[in-house]
Formats: structure tokens, C-alpha cells, sequence
DNA sequence: GCGATACGAACCTGTGCCGTTTCGTAACTG
DNA sequence: CAGTTACGAAACGGCACAGGTTCGTATCGC
């Protein structure tokens, strides 16, 4: 974050914002091979984005706080909701999970950074700015539908959540259940759940 | 697998069972510490089981053959089911998964090997046999079901399985939805999907 | 006892990363 | 122009630890 816009305009040759983005993308392109993260090193991100390793040093303290920076620029802003139906919109979010989303390489990334957000709750904790945003706009979509009758009353908001992602996530990560296509899975879980979760 | 039980016994000091089994419970000890499966070495785990590493390389080939006997120690039968509802039954098998199921380390160790598994299709399928017949016991209990009338005649098994263990798995691998308690969780979403599930 | 095998410890050789510094060059301000 | 900062490449010393083998000892059947 560079201060505000109205900088004082530091002396000297400015920080390349190509050399910002390469090295965040090599960070995020060794994730996306299964690097997982005790494994991925300065060493070899700055190698595969043809930097120096002084370079990224300058930029972040270490390989915690990079790794954050870049998995940050993976919450982009989901899709536009057409806002018709509970049941279209919570199956235009969760299609969002994998390929087609944000960014081609999540489902890949997301098995590398497992074991290391399991670590510890102050692991977890540390990445919850980058999930909490994305879980919130399911949230606000089973929200509406219980306000406006599409959804129960009583409908506990994050247990729905969590049987909404949880699958699909998984089946996005490992296939876990090899006869499923995770790319059905949006409308199918939707629909499963919905006629439990519809007031009728 | 020592051949079969009539072996013609063979002549030299035998192998000391003991061993085997510190070499397969220090190799699972490390990976539910956090240890991913890249960074687990035949070094740390023969220091963990208080053995030489020659010890260890005389038996498995490899790190790869080690790690796939040991896990497949995780696969103990579940407990005796009730048989009384589909309901309880289905609760019952979702809280093996976790501390108090088979093993309480399978919880940490998982979110260690997904990265393994979803390395590569060949990965995944290797480990097939370990995972499969635990599946397996939920599939029957939900085809008792639609057998008995208790759920749905048009059901789909592998999505509703999905379902089931896909919210469990991730709440109790990384805690994915902070409100949500892992022990709870298998009754709720039994209850919540039943609804949908059930003939009315 | 004997031969045969298993055992733990120690050793060998190689690889890789860390975090920093130094270099010559490039980019920008005033 | 001079002054300042950024850049890639290379080198730094240091450390950790990998995979594999060797060696003296321990434990077995006969």
C-alpha cells in the first residue's frame, strides 16, 4: 500500500510494479504446482520471476508476509448476482469455487496452504481478511432469502454455509468423490438442500 | 505383509516387530505435528522412532511406500452401528470422522497429505484403497435407506455423500467456518439435509 | 559354537536455502 | 548535471539435512 496517492514523491528510481506483480505471480504460479508452503522458498520465487533476491527482500519482510500479499490479490470481487432467485444466486457463488473463478489457480493453490493454516489458530486467524469476505456474500444471500420467504425461518445461517462449500471445496481440492463432476456440483447441492432448506 | 503365517522361517535375527511399529507410529506422529509430506524425510522419522535409517530403508523402499502402510493403518473398521435409523447411523459414522474417532491424529494428519494427493491423478489413486472402504460404510447406510423407505427413492448417493462428509471434513482440517463446532456439526447437518432428504 | 540376518550409530557426499552484501547498470528528480 | 534509489546477478559464510552405506554389535536357528 503505497501511503496515499498524493505521495510526496520519494527521490530516486520508483519500484517497478511489473517486478511487484511478477514476483507475486511466481508466488502464486509455485503454489498452483504444489509447492507447498514450508517447501517454497525467496530463493525459488525470485528465480521464477526473474528477480533478485535483494529485490523481493526490499519489498517484504519475509516469506509469511509475501505469501499473504499475494494470496490477497486472489479476493477478487465475485460476479454480478442477478438477484432473481436464492437459488441462482447461491449457484452463481459457489461456481465462483474452482477454474472458471476469480483465478484459474485457486482449487490448486488451496491443498498447498492447507497444512499451513492448520498449523495453528494464529495461522488461521492471520488469513481470515481473505476468506471472511467471500464467505460473507453467501451469507448475505441466505440472509435475503430467509427476510423474504425463500429460505426458512429458523434456517441456521452457518451450518447452511458450511454444507453449501464444504463439498464442493473438497471436490474441487481432491476429488474426493470420483463420481462426481464438481462442475455440476453448484446446481446439485443447491438443489439437494434446498427443498430442506425451503419453507415447504 | 509377512508372507503368510506358516513361513518357512527364515534363518538370522528376525525382524523386531517393535520396530515396525515405531517406524509407522513416528512417521504418523510427524505428520500430525505438521509436517507435510514434501518436508517428512526418512532422517526425521528414524530420529522420531529411535531407529537407524538403514533399519528403516531394509523394509520400505522408499519414502513414498513407507508413508501408504502407514496410513493405511488408519483404516480400522467404524464402530458397531445401531442399525435402529438411518439418522443415527449416519451421525454415528460422521463423528468418526475427528480426536475421538479410529485415530485421533487423523484429523491433523489429512490437511499434511492433501497436498500429495492432489499432486497428480496417480497420487490420488493410490490411496483409493484406504479411503474407499470407509466411504463405503456410509454409501450402504443410505442405500439401507432408500431401500426402507426412511429416505428418498430418487436420491443420489454420491452427491448426498458428498454433502455429509464434505462440511465435516473441512471444519475438523482447517476450521473453515469459525462459529461452527466440529462435534456438533455431524447431528446438525444430518438434520438439516434429512429434510430434503426424507420421502415428505 | 557357526552362519546369517537385524540393529543403531556414525559417516560421506551432495544439495539447497537463508539473509546480506557488493557490484555495475538503469531510472527518476531537481 | 549530481544525487538518490531500484534493478539483476553473483557471491558470501553458514547451516541444516537429505539419501545411502559402512561398521561393530546383538539376536536368531541349528
Amino acid at each position: 500500500m503505497p501511503a496515499l496517492e498524493d505521495a510526496p514523491r520519494a527521490p530516486g528510481r520508483p519500484r517497478s510494479v511489473r517486478v511487484d506483480e511478477a514476483i507475486v505471480s511466481a508466488t502464486l504460479d509455485l503454489l498452483a504446482e504444489g509447492t507447498t508452503v514450508d517447501v517454497l522458498s525467496i530463493e525459488a520465487i525470485a528465480s521464477r520471476a526473474g528477480v533478485g533476491k535483494a529485490t523481493i527482500y526490499r519489498r517484504w519482510p519475509g516469506k509469511e508476509a509475501l505469501l499473504h500479499d499475494a494470496l490477497a490479490t486472489l479476493k477478487l470481487p465475485g460476479p454480478e448476482l442477478a438477484g432473481e432467485s436464492v437459488r441462482d444466486d447461491l449457484i452463481a457463488l459457489l461456481s465462483q469455487v474452482g477454474p472458471t473463478g476469480h483465478d484459474p489457480r485457486f482449487p490448486k493453490i488451496l491443498p498447498c496452504i492447507l497444512p499451513h493454516l492448520s498449523r495453528s489458530p494464529e495461522h488461521y486467524q492471520a488469513y481470515q481478511d481473505i476468506i471472511e469476505p467471500r464467505r460473507n456474500r453467501v451469507r448475505q444471500v441466505l440472509r435475503r432469502g430467509v427476510a423474504n420467504g425463500e429460505l426458512r425461518a429458523d434456517l441456521d445461517i452457518e451450518l447452511t454455509m458450511a454444507v453449501l462449500i464444504g463439498p464442493i471445496l473438497m471436490q474441487r481440492v481432491v476429488r474426493w468423490h470420483p463420481d462426481l463432476d464438481a462442475d455440476k456440483m453448484p446446481e446439485q447441492v443447491v438443489d439437494l438442500l434446498m427443498a430442506g432448506i425451503a419453507p415447504h
